[in-house]
DNA sequence: TGCCCGCGGATTGTCAACTATCTTGACATT
DNA sequence: AATGTCAAGATAGTTGACAATCCGCGGGCA
């Protein structure tokens, strides 16, 4: 056990993980560590432990887990427990990378046709948060405001199975992106969606989706340091 | 509700769904309710209900219910109960094929170099079942066949994610052409799979590639006669 | 008439205790 | 020394009762 909860523990997902109707808190809270890399990869995660430091019963450390596991954080053993899983280069470049580029090419051409000036408006206030976020360094900001970004133009493709890949996809990515520190820098990332976004306003469709595959393409080829294994 | 839980109902997952070291049977169950139509798209699910048919209490059903949703076949609202989702011609073209294609590119080139003679013993049994339900006729053991070819080819290839991502991407592509009827006949599947066999056994990269591409990609283009939305 | 508010039913969310199963290690057997 | 067997501990699986939440509906009020 790497991770200790305090009461200062914060979930990357939001500015106050306070919020959540029910123990959907605990999904944030253990996403985070998981992503943050306050678990290791192969280290396990028993339920009756996590319960006991989080403040609550087993159900929703439950109900987390079976979460984390379709966003591919995580693996569970029957009888054994579940355990924190890797992702190798090789996974996200040949198939994470291009599952999302698939989802997002199709979720903008879809919503180009179907985005309201609110459902712009409300693209644009994530971009000004990335750019205040840029300048003041904050990763997790940024990373909260990149998330919701493509979120609602796949909320507004309208398309449910899309959006519910892409949320089974990002997290996998933005682990593998935390771990190894392959990001680019904030203001290149508040850039690419300055211009996501100026092109979205002119609908002009050929013109997003090439910015759209220049901003997901892989920014860093793999450095085979570490032979990544997914256990 | 649609659907009646007489003793002889079959998931459509295995010959004998009642193995399984718990209520995972549930999840057949359900899966092969939904797939097979008992339920149509919109239909609500409400845990105590279908506790009380299947016999059990809300736990497992609780889980099956989890995970059906990360295979895109139910959607649950807090509150409110789950739902059946149904799957758009679109998004089966735009997304859910194409997502199965990269899977399988990257999966097949994999196996290749992993898989052993017993490994393609095992995918050429699956191989004769699947003759021998067209043969016969027997549509169920024909796709029971047919899932246990690629998942076992994909779980030679040894990436984790890559294997759960395909576990929930199948039963959607299942789901829509078992609703639609759109499949090939069981011959021609099963020549696919019998060509696909042959090439894997030269260990012929391109080939493999190429029949794969071929027996992935949609047998008929969509036929725009019902507006199938997603809920 | 039209609107707000609160009450009641329906449904999931949470909990603690109980059960089934697996894993591990010690010990006997060959 | 290798292997089979059994018991104890660890862990998830299951259950039934209770709490929280949401939604619709009907009554009161302007």
């Amino acid at each position: 056990m790497l991770a200790s909860f305090g009461p200062d523990t914060r979930a990357v997902g939001g500015p106050t993980a306070k919020a959540g109707p029910r123990g959907q808190q605990i999904v944030e809270i253990l996403r985070g560590a998981i992503i943050a890399g306050h678990f290791e990869p192969g280290e396990r995660l028993i339920e009756a432990t996590l319960s006991g430091e989080l403040g609550t019963s087993r159900g929703p450390v439950r109900e987390a887990l079976r979460q984390l596991e379709n966003e591919g954080l995580v693996i569970s053993l029957p009888y054994r427990g579940a355990v924190v899983l890797g992702v190798s280069d090789e996974e996200v470049q040949n198939v994470l990378i291009p599952i999302r580029l698939t989802v997002e090419r199709y979720s903008f051409a879809k919503a180009l046709e179907r985005m309201t000036q609110d459902d712009l408006a409300e693209v644009a206030k994530q971009v000004w948060l990335m750019e205040q976020a840029a300048i003041a360094g904050d990763l997790a900001k940024s990373v909260e405001a990149d998330l919701r970004f493509h979120e609602i133009v796949i909320s507004a493709s309208g398309q449910t199975h899309t959006l519910q890949i892409w949320r089974s996809i990002w997290p996998r990515i933005r682990a593998y992106f935390y771990r190894y520190g392959r990001s680019a820098s904030l203001e290149q990332m508040a850039e690419d969606h300055r211009q996501l976004l100026a092109a979205m306003q002119t609908r002009d469709s050929d013109k997003v989706l090439a910015l759209l595959e220049q901003h997901i393409a892989v920014p860093a080829p793999p450095t085979p340091l570490r032979k990544q294994t997914t256990a």
